[in-house]
DNA sequence: CAAGCGTTTTAGACACGCTTAAAACTCTTT
DNA sequence: AAAGAGTTTTAAGCGTGTCTAAAACGCTTG
């Protein structure tokens, strides 16, 4: 009925577009991201082009329409609105729930997503900080800086953690850098890239792997 | 990945198995449940029984092997718990949570199903009074009686609502007949098979279509 | 500017799940 | 026992979504 694999795609291709804003998104990209090879992309392609979701030129990536990117909207928002309800209603850890949501999301009627979201009394977020677009695809666009681009002396909250690092999830919450956490940039490595920082007291040590993970938002931003 | 077609198939069987224990299911009446072809039917139970969860002989009918029972008594479980779900947690209405289950039951990872299960307090039904099994396929199996055979004076409680005959929820709703309710039946017809039952002090008289289709509970059986 | 390399598309194949139309079978009825 | 009716299976075809292998393309480099 419903196509399964189409709205992944759809949606995989929203997430390249929102990493690499300037340029159309390469079918090598969406093979990589989707786990399928090149092959199965381009036909997946011209599928979604015939359909009017996607704009497809040969040898020239791809690009959302309108209509192809409210499709994609939607999967986000059932994605995590099923990410917030899985941890905060069912207490799943927040690692695993990434996976279970990308089950979860092509099979859920939009009255289930809708009364998910009254029950979680409208939440802005996912677990891991990403916005959730509401039933018209609009959502919050906060002000966010990479932990990696931080000055020494900053404070700062954190907002956002990607979740499809392998690992990072874990290691944040052990270190306790969950979004809502505050931290302070004490020291930057000019050479190696790493990043000291302050929280609860503690100092963590942070490679340029994880802060290029991590989008944080700065305090007192009135001034 | 996971046979989306093939767990309806199976959780179908079942419920056909169920309903007509001595002769083995047959093609056409998998087809007309599933809303499919008699082909398409015959198409599917190759490949079930090329990977050993129907036994199937030409001409013959299905049955489902130990290890196709197992997988429909899960698609079972998650269905009837995802109804459940739906009914007391989103609120949503039970002649809906029918149609909704039956495009979700097949997406559910079994650590959401078994922390909705605990959520939930191990129900032991579906809102329509069907049995939801446990994580090992086992379920309560109650005496129960059609409504239709009940003789006059008897005095029951509603146990189980078939969901899947048109209108009847609702009209079962506004008469105050759901599972849990109390009636006594005051009079039978013997030429057109009517009923006349009393609910809550009010009389009704029940068609053969509904009370073949509403099973009851003898009250005080110790006698 | 031609060669080479990495990327992308095409070509051919396969499993799933569905369809319609025709053939085969079973069961009842004469 | 033969006919007929109803059921079931087979045959052929289509769309989705994947693969591998080969061809086409485009960009960088000598
Ligand atoms: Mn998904
Ligand atoms: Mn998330
Ligand atoms: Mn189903
Ligand atoms: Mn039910």
């Amino acid at each position: 009925m419903s196509g399964l694999a189409r709205e992944d795609y759809l949606a995989d291709i929203y997430r390249l577009q929102c990493e690499n804003p300037h340029d159309p998104v390469s079918t090598g990209s969406v093979a990589d991201r989707r786990g399928v090879t090149a092959a199965s992309a381009t036909a997946m392609f011209k599928r979604l082009a015939r359909d009017h979701l996607i704009v497809y030129r040969n040898y020239g990536g791809v690009s959302l329409t309108p209509e192809g990117q409210d499709l994609a909207l939607g999967v986000l928002r059932r994605h995590r609105l099923v990410e917030r309800f899985l941890a905060d209603v069912l207490h799943i850890p927040w690692q695993q729930v990434d996976t279970y949501a990308d089950q979860m999301e092509h099979a859920l009627p939009d009255e289930v997503v809708d009364r998910m979201e009254v029950l979680l009394e409208n939440p802005y977020t996912c677990p891991h900080g990403y916005p959730i677009p509401d039933k018209h695809g609009h959502f919050a666009q906060p002000d966010l800086i990479l932990l990696r681009d931080l000055s020494v002396g900053e404070q700062v909250r954190v907002a956002r953690v990607n979740e499809r690092v392998p690992g990072l999830l874990r290691y944040v919450e052990d270190l306790g850098l969950m979004p809502g956490s505050l931290l302070r940039v004490s020291a930057r490595n000019p050479v190696d890239l790493n990043v000291t920082i302050e929280t609860e007291g503690r100092a963590h040590i942070l490679g340029l792997r994880v802060s290029e993970a991590i989008w944080v938002e700065r305090l007192e931003s009135r001034g």
